[in-house]
DNA sequence: CCACAATACGGAGACACTCTCCGTTTAGCA
DNA sequence: TGCTAAACGGAGAGTGTCTCCGTATTGTGG
């Protein structure tokens, strides 16, 4: 890539992160690129679709998984504990920004999005922790990741479209988590 | 109401809950009162916000949910088949067409919400199903009826917005009725 | 160091949608 | 039938998406 090119596509992104922090992930494109002081040509050119301007300003996020999965691992607890605090860093991870956990949980089982990678990231997040509590015995023999990142994803779709707190989440993953475990 | 804006007015319903259905609920308004023949004034002046047609599109669906209820309490089976049919009835009604799961939803428990009298619709039948459970001891506790309409509706929305069919549907709200029932 | 592809830029503008304002029309009553 | 309150409807302003193409920049080979 070309040296401007690459300046471009670097402060586009790190416009993007922040207005999307700021506005959620319905943000108009043209004022990302004007505060990103180049043309909407531009922006489109190096992301043909919103989506792939999401998985550009996720690159970094992929390690804020990574050390959330070994710390949910690590946590003191029982099964039970151990999973209700790593729904909440789940929940955590994919609400970033307004509009976020509906993205990428809508991507999570379908190989043709553009975020396609970072649902690879999370599913594989799950599937760490539900083999470390499948090994204790502790989950139900139908349980599946997929699924789990589904029920999640759905009840962090709900309290970001409804602006729910932490309290009023809890108890609904507490639900999801009893219905998993024997 | 003058007879002329009773007429307008029906036509107007008509042709959105036609149009909602075959385009989803992000479906333009301006087409909505083309296709009802008048003017985008006459429909922002009977309807100042979407959700404002969209409450009077789900006006006769009251009865299909009073329907529903009725059916499910007279399920034949133990209280998990109960539970699970009626979790399934509730999708299905909420599913209408595309987007409406998140907007129904999210407007739950939001009494400033333009749809709030559909919604306490929704909340009274599942107390009926969750009043009928828990007389048989069959439910935990803190069971709530707000969370479980939104744990039921967010495994919509994921549905919804992930084009997931009914088979992958069940196994998830299996999971959550699990973590109902005692 | 320069010329010249190849690459990238950017903004004008087409298109779509939302929503309003206000001159015109119509219903229904006296 | 005539009058007034109610309702209509469409032009158009505002906003956002996305493309096309003339212009500008980069970096390489001579």
């Amino acid at each position: 890539m070309r040296a401007d090119a690459q300046r471009n596509y670097d402060r586009i992104v790190e416009v993007a992160r922040e207005v999307f922090r700021e506005q959620g992930y319905d943000a108009s494109l043209d004022e990302i690129a004007k505060r990103a002081g180049v043309g909407p040509g531009t922006l489109y050119r190096h992301f043909p679709a919103r989506e792939n301007l999401l998985d550009a300003v996720l690159k970094f996020w992929v390690d804020k998984v990574d050390v959330a999965t070994e710390k949910a691992l690590a946590h003191e607890g029982g099964d039970r504990a151990v999973l209700l605090n790593w729904f909440e860093e789940y929940v955590a991870l994919i609400s970033q920004h307004k509009g976020a956990p509906a993205k990428i949980t809508s991507a999570i089982g379908n190989p043709d999005s553009p975020i396609t990678t970072k649902c690879q990231v999370l599913t594989a997040a799950n599937d760490r922790i539900i083999d470390r509590l499948r090994a204790d015995g502790a989950l139900r023999d139908e349980v599946d990741t997929i699924q789990v990142c589904r029920l999640v994803g759905g009840i962090a779709t709900v309290a970001d479209q409804g602006d729910l707190d932490a309290d009023a989440v809890r108890p609904m993953l507490a639900v999801v988590a009893d219905g998993l475990l024997r």
